[in-house]
DNA sequence: GATGAATGAGAATTCATTCAT
DNA sequence: CATGAATGAATTCTCATTCAT
C-alpha cells in the first residue's frame, strides 16, 4: 500500500517534532491531502499509528544496524557501528527522534518493545567490547556507558540538528557535519580503547 | 513568592515529560493542589508559563556554568566543564529536558534566546580550545563538534535517564552512574585531546 | 434466503438490548460475521432493517395470538390469552422489547402500524369481554384497562426478565417463572372477572 | 443550585424518551438554553450526568415510597402502595422510564445500585405479605410475582403511556385513567388475596 | 489573591452510507 | 454477492482562557 506508508512517514514527521499531543490526525491528513477519516480508515487510531510508527522505525533501524556482524577487527566494527548510527539519524532524523521523545515521556507505550528489541543488541555489543578486552585488543573501560555515549551523540545528531545548525548559522546540517561527526566519534572511541 | 517558584517546578516537570502540548494547566495546578485559575492569576497563559520556565531553568543553567572561568590547565577546564554538565543534567534533570524538547520541536519559542545566550557561551568554549590548540596544549580536532558531543552526551544523562536505567535494570540512574559517566567522557576527551 | 432471517434476529436482539441509536450496523454485522458492507446489501439502511425487525416481530405475534378465536368459554379464553402472550414474551424477547422501546419513544416509526394492526385487536378483545358481561357471564371492570394491565404485565417478563432474575438470584428467568406468572395472572383475572 | 436541578430533570425527559445512546449532551443542553460545555461544567461526562439522574429518581421514588410503613391493615397498605406507585409513574414518568431503559439494557450501569436500594424494599414488602399470609389475612400465592406484576402494571402507566392514549384516542393519560387504573388495580390485587 | 461560572476552539472517534470493483 | 476505500455528519470531551465576585 502506498498510502499506508505515506501516511507513516507523515506522521513520523509530526510526531517527531511536536511529539503524540503535539500533532493531530488532522494535520497529518492535511498535509496528505486526505480526510481525517481516510487516515483512521487505515489506522484505527492515533495511538495505533503511533506505535506503527515506532514499530516502522524500529524494524528500519534493526534493518540497518544488522549488517555490522561480519567484521573482522575492534577497529573496523566501532568505525561502522558509528557510520551506520549516524547514517540512520541523518537518513530518517525523525524516526530517531520519535524515539527520543518516547524515551523522554518514559516509554510509557514502547517499554516492552525495547525491552525485548533493543536491550538485546546493546546487550550483544556490550558483551562483544567485553570479549575484545579480555583479549586484549581493547583496553578495558565502562562499556555501557560507552554505548550509552555512542547512542546518545550519534541520536543528538538527529534530535538537536537544529540547534547545532543554528549554531553553525546553518539551516540545516549537511553532509560535512557528519562526516566531521563521524570522524571525531571514531577518533575519540578509537582512542578510549586503544590498549 | 514561594508559590510562583513552585508552580515554574511543577510545570518544569511536566513539560520535560509530557510536553508542551501533552500538559495541561489544569494538571499542574492540581497537582500543586491550587486550581488552575489561581495559576494563571501568576502566569497569564501556557506559553508564558512555558517561557518562564525555560528563562528560570537557563538562568540557573548559565549560573551553574559561569564558575568554570578561574581555571588553570585545559585537563582541569575540560574535567570542569564534565562535571558542572553532568551536575546539572542530575540536579535538574526536568529542566535539561524541557531545553532538549525545544530544540528538537525547531526552537520556535527560544530560538533567539538561544541565539543570545546559549550560542556565546558554546563559542567563547570553541575559542578557548582552539587557543589552547595554538599553544601546543592540546591536539587539534574539530571543536565544535566536539562541543556537540559533550553537549549531546551529557545532556543525555537527564533527557535519556529512564532508558538508561531500564537497561541497567533500574528504577533510576544513580550516583554511581554519573560518577562513571563523568569519567569516561573525562577519558575520552582528554585522551582525544592529548597531543 | 437464511442470511436475511439471521440479520433480522441479530438485529432484533440488539435492537431490545441496546436501543436503536445504542446498536450500531458493525455491531450487528460483527456478530454474524459478515461486513457491514454486506448488510447494508441486504438491507438498505438502519432504519429500514430496524422497520423489517418490527415488521416481522409482529407477524409472528399476529400469527402466535390468532390461534385464540376458537375458545369456548371466557375462563378458557383468558387463560389462552394469557399463556399465549407470556409464551411470546419468554420465546421472543427480543422481539418484545424491541416493541416496548419502540412504544417508550412514542413509536416515532410505527405508530402507524401500530394503530393499524395492534389496535384493532386489543378492540377486539375489549368487545368480546363487553359481550360476555352483558351475557352475565363475567363481571363488568374496566376492560380496556383490563388489558392495559394484562399487556404490560405479560410484556415485562420479556422485558424486564433481567430484573426479575436478578432479583431472584438468577441469571435468567426460567420456566417455573413463567408458569408461576401464568398461574398468577390467570388467578388475578379470573378473580377479577368472576361474577 | 437551581441550574443543576434543571439540567436533570431535561436529561431525565431526553434519556426516558431516547435513551443514554440516543440523547445528545447538545440536545439537552440546547432545551435548556445553555451551552454543551456550561452542561459539562456541572456534569463531567454524558455518563456521569446519566448515573446522577438515575440517583436522583431512585431517591426521589424511594422517599415517595416510605411513607407506607404505618397503616394497619393489608387492604389499607396495598391500596396505598399501588396508589404511590400509580402516582410517581404520573408525576415522574420520565423517571420511571429511565429506569425501565436500564433495566431492559441489563442494567450495565445501576446493577448494584439495584440490587442495594431497591431490592431490599421488595424483599420487605414480600415478607410482609408473607406474614399476613401466616395470620390469616390474606389468601396465599406467589408473593415475588405478585409484586413483579404489580411492578410491571404501574410502571407501564409511565412507560407504555403513549401507547395506551393512542388506544384511547388521546393526546396523552388523564386523571380518569389513572384513577381507572388504580381501582381495577387494586380490585384485582384483593380479590386475589382475599382469603 | 482566589475561585465559581461560562465559553470558544479544537480534537478524537464513531457511524451510516456511498461507490467502485 | 461481497468488500475495500472513502467521506460527511455527529458527538463526546478536553482545554485554555475570560470574567465577575
Amino acid at each position: 500500500m502506498r498510502k499506508q506508508e505515506a501516511i507513516l512517514l507523515e506522521a513520523e514527521r509530526q510526531f517527531a517534532r511536536f511529539g503524540l499531543e503535539g500533532s493531530s490526525i488532522e494535520g497529518i491528513a492535511a498535509q496528505l491531502g486526505i480526510s481525517r477519516q481516510n487516515l483512521l480508515y487505515y489506522y484505527a487510531s492515533k495511538e495505533a499509528l503511533y506505535v506503527a510508527v515506532l514499530d516502522n522505525v524500529l524494524a528500519d533501524w534493526i534493518a540497518s544496524m544488522e549488517e555490522l556482524g561480519s567484521v573482522d577487527t575492534p577497529e573496523q566494527a566501532i568505525a561502522q557501528y558509528i557510520r551506520a548510527k549516524l547514517r540512520f539519524s541523518r537518513e530518517r532524523p525523525s524516526g530517531t527522534s520519535v524515539f527520543t521523545r518516547e524515551v523522554m515521556a518514559g516509554a510509557p507505550l514502547y517499554r516492552d518493545t525495547l525491552v525485548a528489541k533493543v536491550m538485546p543488541a546493546l546487550k550483544t555489543d556490550v558483551k562483544r567490547l567485553e570479549r575484545w578486552a579480555r583479549e586484549g585488543l581493547i583496553r578495558r573501560t565502562n562499556f555501557l556507558h560507552l554505548m550509552f555515549v555512542l547512542w546518545a551523540s550519534t541520536q543528538a545528531y538527529a534530535d538537536l540538528a537544529p540547534q547545532f545548525a543554528l549554531f553553525e548559522g546553518k539551516e540545516a546540517l549537511d553532509e560535512q557535519d557528519f562526516e566531521a561527526a563521524e570522524k571525531l566519534l571514531t577518533e575519540m572511541v578509537l582512542r578510549t580503547l586503544k590498549p
